[in-house]
RNA sequence: GCCGGUGUGGCGGAACAGGCAGACGCCCGGGACUUAAAAUCCCGUGAUGGCAACAUCGUACCGGUUCGAUCCCGGUCACCGGCACCA
């Protein structure tokens, strides 16, 4: 028979099916295994090759998990809500709806076929009503605990998307989603309250098992520092507030900045002398955006505040008073004071102002730059502070400020409440009403889901309002509380809302009392083990968390935290059939002929095809024409060849190119192994010299599942299979590395071990146990080294002592050939690894 | 600039409680089978020298610790990712 994955494949995703073998139980005594990848969107493009990386990983970890005896949930969902269907809606007049369930569906199929075991009994999509009905309510918990707030401010607005956009969601000063310019925009906006949980989100990262660029990104993000405020007496008699997290350069400050938004300056307008200069610059400073002030704009500018001077508080000195762009409003008091010897901006400042710089730590050349003190940095014009080191001068002007009076302590974060808001029609309606007595007013709990209403036009207005405003009778209701006519909230929630709690959903899907019961959400929480992209980390990682900490205050979470492990996966790279290294060595003939070398060859290249082309491996895109379609993979090779290969092409966490060549190692690998069950059906190899290759094998490969080297773990079963071949193996022996091979090459497996008489799906049947002993050779070879050089290998028992080595090692004849004339000074017998002689030569009498 | 990560054959990558560097696979070369090709199987494959046994050199670079370093320590360089006028 000839291995035809197509019907083998089909044939046992049917049969998982009909016996439900992946459902997780809701038998809530037995040891529970919760593992979890990211939802996808799903898209009308299909699944990308990049997807069923994170996805088979873990279900390779899920299927062991299983046969060793969990209750294992690893659910599969729908990130629904989401642009691209609504602008596909608007261009071909469909209801997005409709396009996302066409695409929901192409997507089930795609991952189905790569026989990944979800229970797709709790399917969750994050569009249906049932779903979203618990979103919103979360939303109305948290604004009836003042977490939910609404501001009118100035926010991102994307000028392609007609939207505004979350901080996390502006990258570069351009859109994260289209790349469109982001621009400042006056704008109402619901806020959520994520910077009150700041403090925990940074502190609680610590006892989780997150890698450590996770943890380091997300505690980067949050932006945390501790430092002071300083209060300055102001000649117009009041005081003017800077923080610092350097209270130790205090001596060092030779004037005061603000940023021009400051709202000070207006009750300053009669006592500042030049206020057209002053309100000309702030004027300038408005019409910039975020992006000019910061990236383009290094340059230091500002103007003078005539007639205002500030007391520095540790010395009494007057210095002058400055309003300049690159203090920012947003952070800390909208004012700092300037130290221009130890800090590079104010000194950029200070030169161009000609205003004094006074060096209060000592080193470097504050003429020439400023001197970005160490903590071991020595103070010096510093009154009391000096002859101390900057890590001592720092908690001590701390006590100092505050015993005085001027000062207190202060922590601050660079994150930003989150802007939850969209004015977009496909997203969760915000179950808010407005009226005019009393304000904003909450739908009422048992009215929910506050459902999407029918539109003519999903477009997005100019004028920033939803397309939901458009909908006169929707809008139009009384207030629940007074009864009142009242307004509904038309701006609907962002597609970070629905997949920030999705992972509580799948643990009671069905549920239309709760977001999930009690009992489920006690016994699956917390998620065991999470996957999913890098990118996400500072958007869904970090909202998810918040969303989950601030259910747990609500009393409806058990844990702290939602997720105890969190990895993630490189991304999958294509070959660019443009750079020269992934051109046939004839073609690269042929370039180098025309061109007359390969320096030339490479030059004319990127000519042709711009810089890109000294990239050979690089983002897979449609231009490029080097995208996998990932059905076309599982059709020619097969599924399990499919997931072997991405497991296999290399470090689970690095990015890695793929190779269409490679590909058919695996596909190699699988046809050996169903060649071999050939030969056992037919009585044609039988041996039993495996035992210790096996328990080695499956000591190994359960040890990498559980790790993420799948790559090892495969590259070990195919030494396996390469032993198996030539030495003849039993049937129980081959059973055995079939269902090792099980979790990672799930229908072959079952198929082979079905032929060979298994009665039992391997999906349950118990993962084998390894026997320690059995793992360890009789005999263990044994390199020895004459002065740390290799000189001989010898072969002895793995139990020998110490001295049995030295003699083997002694007798061997190489290595007496490599003695003579040599003194032994010293030697290492390490056992089962290593013998050094360390030796010097003889000395003759 | 700050934070995190990574540098190993022609390629993807193994090996890190310090102990034979290059597992496994791809590519490539030789052979078997075949009328032939594909597929399959066997052999070889870090570099240099040698018919060979073998020798020397090799884990980005410089230095240190050690009997012994891809691994630990100090410094340098390069690349990737994140943040960035956050005081």
């Amino acid at each position: 028979m000839k291995y035809e994955h197509c019907s083998i494949e089909k044939k046992w995703q049917d049969a998982w099916e009909k016996a439900g073998v992946f459902h997780a139980k809701n038998d809530y005594t037995k040891p529970k295994f919760y593992a979890l990848v990211e939802f996808p969107y799903p898209s009308g493009a299909g699944l990308h090759v990049g997807h069923p990386r994170s996805y088979t990983a873990l279900d390779i970890v899920a299927r062991k998990k299983r046969m060793q005896g969990y209750n294992v949930l690893y659910p599969m969902g729908w990130d629904a809500f989401g642009l691209p269907a609504e602008n596909y809606a608007i261009k071909n007049h469909v209801h997005p709806e409709q396009i996302t369930r066409q695409n929901i569906h192409h997507f089930k199929e795609q991952l189905t076929s790569l026989g990944l075991s979800f229970d797709w009994e709790r399917e969750v999509a994050t569009i249906d009503p049932g779903y979203y009905k618990w979103t919103q309510w979360i939303f109305l918990q948290m604004f009836k605990r003042g977490l939910a707030y609404k501001a009118s401010m100035p926010v991102n607005w994307c000028t392609s998307c007609k939207c505004v956009l979350a901080n996390e969601e502006v990258v570069n000063g351009v859109c994260e989603r289209c790349g469109a310019p982001v621009v400042r925009k006056e704008k109402s906006q619901w806020m959520l309250g994520i910077t009150q949980y700041a403090g925990r989100l940074v502190d609680d990262l610590e006892e989780l098992d997150f890698i450590e660029r996770v943890k380091a990104q997300q505690t980067n993000w949050i932006g945390r520092s501790q430092g002071l405020e300083v209060d300055f007496q102001m000649s117009t008699g009041d005081t003017m507030t800077v923080y610092t997290t350097r209270g130790d350069t205090l001596y060092g400050v030779s004037y005061l900045v603000l940023s021009p938004e400051h709202p000070i300056l207006k009750e300053w307008k009669d006592k500042i002398g030049n206020w057209a200069e002053v309100e000309a610059y702030q004027q300038a400073a408005a019409r910039k955006s975020d992006f000019e002030r910061s990236e383009l704009n290094k340059d230091k500018t500002g103007v003078l505040l005539a007639g205002i001077r500030a007391v520095n508080p540790a010395n009494g000195a007057s210095v002058p008073v400055f309003i300049s762009d690159y203090v920012l409003m947003g952070y800390g008091t909208g004012a700092v004071m300037g130290v221009p010897g130890h800090d590079q901006r104010d000194w950029d400042f200070a030169t161009k102002f000609g205003l004094p710089i006074i060096q209060v730590v000592r080193g470097g050349d504050v003429t020439k730059e400023a001197y970005a003190a160490k903590e071991d940095g020595i103070m010096v014009n510093s009154g009391f502070l000096d002859g101390m080191t900057v890590k001592e001068a720092i908690p001590a002007m701390k006590e100092y400020a505050v015993k005085a009076g001027f000062g207190k302590l202060k922590t601050n974060f660079k994150l930003r409440d989150w802007v939850f808001s969209r004015q977009r029609y496909w997203g969760e309606p915000i179950p808010l009403v407005y009226c005019e007595k009393c304000g904003w007013v909450p739908v009422p709990e048992d009215q929910l889901p506050l459902r999407l209403p029918e539109v003519k036009s999903y477009e997005p207005t100019d004028n920033g309002e939803s397309p939901l405003a458009k909908c006169t009778d929707w809008i139009n209701t009384v207030c629940p509380h007074c009864g009142c006519p009242a307004r509904r909230e038309t701006d609907t929630m962002p597609q970070w809302a629905g997949s920030s709690w999705y992972f509580l959903r799948y643990c009671d899907p069905k549920n239309e009392r709760a977001l999930a019961s009690k009992e489920a959400l006690d016994y699956w929480l917390p998620v065991d083990w999470y996957n999913g992209g890098m990118e996400h980390t500072t958007l869904h990682l970090l909202y998810s968390r918040f969303w989950y900490k601030f259910l747990y205050d609500a009393g409806v979470v058990p844990t702290k935290e939602p997720y105890q492990k969190r990895t993630s996966h490189g991304m999958i790279l294509g070959l660019n059939p443009h750079s020269f290294d992934n051109l046939s060595p004839e073609e690269q003939e042929k370039l180098v002929k025309e061109q007359g070398s390969e320096a030339a060859a490479r030059a004319a290249l990127v000519e042709k095809y711009g810089e890109m082309a000294t990239h050979p491996i690089v983002k897979m895109s449609k231009s490029l024409g080097n995208v996998v379609n990932p059905d076309d993979i599982v059709e020619e090779y097969g599924a399990d060849t499919m997931r072997l290969y991405e497991m296999f092409l290399g470090d689970f966490e690095k990015t890695a190119p793929w190779d269409p060549k490679a590909i058919k190692g695996c596909r190699r690998f699988l046809e050996r192994v169903w060649n071999l069950s050939e030969k056992l059906v037919k009585g044609e190899s039988y041996s039993s010299a495996n035992e210790s290759a096996i328990h080695k094998a499956i000591k190994k490969v359960g040890e990498d599942a559980d790790n993420l080297k799948a790559n090892t773990a495969i590259a070990t079963m195919m030494g396996l299979l390469n032993q198996l071949e030539k030495n003849g193996c039993n049937q129980a022996e081959f059973q055995t590395f079939l269902t090792i091979l099980n979790p990672f090459a799930p229908h072959i497996t079952e198929e082979l071990n079905q032929q060979l008489g298994g009665r039992s799906m391997l999906a349950e049947t118990a993962w084998p146990q390894f026997d320690e002993s059995k793992t360890v050779d009789a005999l263990a070879e044994i390199a020895v080294q004459v002065n740390g050089k290799v000189r001989s290998v010898i072969t002895i028992a793995s139990d020998a002592d110490e001295e049995a080595i030295r003699s083997a090692a002694l007798a061997d004849g190489k290595i007496q050939a490599a003695l003579k004339g040599m003194q032994i000074i010293k030697s290492i017998v390490i056992k089962k690894k290593i013998v050094n002689f360390v030796v010097k030569p003889q000395e003759i009498a």
